[in-house]
DNA sequence: CTGAAAGCGCTTACAG
DNA sequence: CTGAAAGCGCTTACAG
């Protein structure tokens, strides 16, 4: 027998059903299903409802349902930039939707994202998981439990949003070839993250096919911290130019460029990706737009339509182009004179002319 | 009649009481109250619910108990990197005492903050609001419903925790009077913010304790945007010193100095707010301090500590202070000649004896 | 120490 | 169109 009710001035449906001398079933119907009832009695039960105050109970429906109209975002790092705007486009699309959302913050580790799963398996209708850190067979089990769509991991049977930056590379690697660079650098992140093994794979290809000579350099953990260490070893490699695996790292890398007295892009040109802080920096970083907030919007929306109807569509792939802002320039004299095609000084050159380029300070 | 259950594998307390032996009311407590069965009873239940995989549901304890085991962490911009850092404290602590939390982006405005905190507040057992953009009166209406903190408003007989950053600001103009400027601008945040009120106090009365010249602007919303847009009026007083209420209008100050090729710390010196960001500008900012993951933190404890137990203390001040990095420098030299003391050029000056600095990179 | 039973606040198949 | 009743999965005062 439960004696403490959780707020005492709430009304609750008995009081709304006595008030309005109907049943509690009518009083749940009038707002579930009002189309059953008579519009009269549904017009008495919602003014007795207002001036009582009454709002549905969300845990009792929840016990009653089994639907708990919340799902749960689990991210690897509430306070990449990446996935704060993840996060931002997926609870504002929650809210919009009707769903309240869960926070998880698995602080980069596999085990807390396990635990976060389970434990807020019972609350939630679903799950949007971004970047899993946690190998295919647990996240197969969770998927199996609960709904589940994965942000930015390729895996078959399971619903999933892709942002393909693939094509942003490329343009960028033909950016960088364009202005005269002919010897680039690629400074990643983990080898386990999808990300990071599409874009190392489309900046090789861009970059073989463009005879570009190509070093790729690896971040255990994309930080600023790696980015500006990655610096004297892009140099000594004779490079002119570098990509990111993202936007964090290319700032890092800005600033170990700046220690070393070198300007962006006067000596050393730079391309990120993700576009959140890229607008920021100084010069404004060219990146590649990771859609973060789409991702995150869709990833919802997936996850929320499937809820109420077919298991919805598996692979969704979201694509982000290149952004050209201030941090890309003419490669420094001496490998200008070899540049493949001679764009003017003041304006980038075309990317690739079957794109749209969007340009934004 | 719910016909309907969540998750069809997941056994009740029924299916373990009926394995077991005993009643239902034996499973409960041997979870809840195991101190008041035999031990060999409780081993017996335990060594079932382990085997069937039994977890108490949630939902149905908070039916039933009027505790839902969730708090809400409602913040105006998940994406504004002092939140993120506050979030992610605050998460962190509530997943260690055994909390899940929901998440609330109010979009900066008034409508939805009351709407969350009236959506939300059957799931949760308290709230935790982050610099609320809300009426003083709306706010008490929530908090007379719901245990409820706030953090960064100063609300009698709410309780709440402020970052008290006034120390930091006067150490902050006390270095950049040791350097040697003369004229100084304070470029600020939305009136009705709490933050934003005593930062320009403590920069006034220290500014006019040092004899400087103090120039203030305001930005309605703290942004990159509005930083680099107040850089005209800011040049134009002649200030060779700016403090911005935050790191992101600081680093959009930054950027809008060197639009003019002015240099950071050479030609004008910088003071920025909240240190989460402040490492990783070019060059790194000075900054005060501003706890936000400690914040979060105290805040989530104070919470909890007062559901089961006496309301908590009410006024929970920490206090945030200077990090002195590379933006700060002595007055351009014209007026560098008029300074006050004369600080070696390498080494920043004592800002306040009885204080202690931490210097990072 | 343990169980039978009522209750938390809803929803909904079943009658009427 | 509407109501009486059972049920969602727990907890706990009351007996014993």
């Amino acid at each position: 027998m439960a004696r403490r009710q959780a707020d005492p001035d709430r009304p609750t449906i008995s009081r709304v059903a006595a008030e309005a001398g109907v049943s509690r079933a009518t009083v749940s119907r009038s707002f579930t299903h009002p189309d059953l009832l008579l519009p009269a009695t549904v017009a008495k039960v919602r003014e007795v409802a207002e001036r009582l105050g009454y709002v549905p109970n969300q845990v009792a429906q929840a016990l009653s349902t089994g639907k708990a109209g919340n799902i749960a975002l689990i991210v690897p790092d509430i306070a990449n930039p990446f996935f704060s705007a993840l996060m931002r486009g997926a609870q504002a699309q929650a809210y919009r939707r009707g769903y309240a959302t869960f926070l998880g913050d698995t602080d980069e580790t596999e085990e807390l994202e396990d635990l976060l799963l389970g434990k807020l398996a019972v609350q939630v209708d679903g799950f949007v998981l971004a970047s899993p850190r946690q190998d295919e067979k647990r996240i197969r089990v969770h998927a199996a439990r609960r709904p589940l769509v994965v942000i930015n991991r390729d895996l078959e049977g399971i619903p999933r949003v892709l942002v393909d930056t693939t094509v942003g590379f490329a343009q960028a690697v033909n950016l960088l070839a364009d202005y005269g660079h002919r010897t680039i650098a690629y400074v990643g992140g983990p080898k386990s993250s999808w990300s990071n093994q599409q874009r190392v794979r489309a900046v090789e290809e861009t970059a073989a096919a463009r005879g570009l000579k190509l070093v790729r350099l690896d971040a255990v953990r994309p930080s600023h911290e790696a980015g500006r260490d990655a610096v004297e070893k892009v140099l000594r490699c004779g490079a002119t130019a570098a990509l990111a695996v993202d936007d964090v790292v290319a700032q890092g890398l800005m600033a170990g460029l700046a220690d070393r007295g070198l300007s962006v892009p006067a000596d050393f040109s730079l391309v990120g990706c993700d576009n959140v802080i890229a607008a920021t920096t100084y010069p404004p970083l060219t990146t590649i737009d990771a859609l973060c907030a789409e991702a995150g919007r869709t990833a919802v929306d997936l996850l929320i339509d499937g809820l109420s109807a077919e298991p919805p569509s598996e692979r969704n792939v979201i694509r982000g182009e290149l952004t050209i802002r201030a941090s890309t320039g003419p490669a420094p004299e001496r490998h200008a004179a070899k540049k493949h095609r001679s764009p003017a000084k003041s304006e980038p050159p075309d990317v690739s002319p079957s794109l749209p380029n969007r340009t934004e300070r």
